[in-house]
DNA sequence: GCAAATTGGACTGAAACAGTACCGTATGGT
DNA sequence: ACCATACGGTACTGTTTCAGTCCAATTTGC
């Protein structure tokens, strides 16, 4: 199925640490040693989810991170965004010679493109705060499940 | 976002071009002509496609592939799962020391491997006969979005 | 028997990715 | 003003993954 990098994982594992305590300035050093990372890994996404303004930076002494917003304001696909950036795996037409001339080929890229879209719908749907919650609650995130049993099942 | 290879893509693509003619035997070499892929490429995406009983082969002279079933029969799921397997990119608690102990975020794991689930489930709805219509007929594609009007925003 | 065509497995080089290193800039405290 | 702390930005490196290629064995129809 679809596939995740590592960094975006980690990104919705410091985000999801984040979320704990919304208010609290923590430095990455303090994050990294939180989520068991290498602090310039660490560093580096902090980076792209402030450049995403999923999170809050303040340099300098007393420096550090904070959500600039409750965290069922945010949502995974913003997370995941924010770290993998837009690339999309689709077969580009003019990379492929004479596929262009296959229209069909082509209706399956623009069908794919439209494919992205209800799993960013999706992903779009669910939110830091949910994502935070224990599994015990998780319950809470089934409203976004297409068809419940049919979730469940796999 | 989400990603996925470019064998998978063309895998999509192979099994549309199948799906235009489903009771017809076609050759590796006859598929590759008409998707314009290397022979050698698309012949390995075929075995995977068999493997996974989405198409049926016929060794020996006047061989090739056919369909086994209607296209609306075929998910778009079932085609990435038969290319990619089953790997997902998640963060593995036993990879990162001192994971385990945090319970938030093996949380996180837990959510989003759920948020996989939903990703299945509604790549599952969308069939192969959707997916090979052509862009006029891609309005049938929209009973599977979440919200009709928040994808078209995208 | 021969030609056509799949099957299976291994190999290779390039690209992508995760992780690392280093320097510049900003800010608070003394 | 100076210093320590901490982020911001960029580039580099080694490893892994992936797409593509190659070849021999097996199967089947004529």
């Amino acid at each position: 199925m679809l596939r995740m990098s590592k960094l975006a994982d980690y990104g919705t594992v410091i985000m999801t640490f984040m979320a704990q305590e919304p208010q609290q300035v923590r430095s990455a050093l303090e994050i990294a040693m939180a989520v068991g990372l290498e602090v310039p890994t660490v560093s580096k996404l902090l980076k792209r989810l402030v450049r995403a303004n999923l999170l809050l930076s303040q340099r300098g002494a007393r420096g550090g991170y904070m959500l600039p917003m409750a965290p069922d304001e945010i949502s995974v696909a913003a997370i995941i965004d924010a770290i993998e950036g837009y690339p999309m795996g689709l077969t580009e037409c003019s990379s492929i010679p004479g596929m262009c001339a296959r229209e069909s080929a082509c209706a399956v890229r623009g069908n794919w493109q439209r494919i992205s879209r209800i799993v960013r719908a999706t992903l779009e749907r669910v939110t830091l705060a949910e994502l935070a919650c224990r599994p015990p609650s998780a319950a809470s995130v089934d409203r976004n499940v297409v068809d419940a049993s049919e979730a469940f099942s796999m």
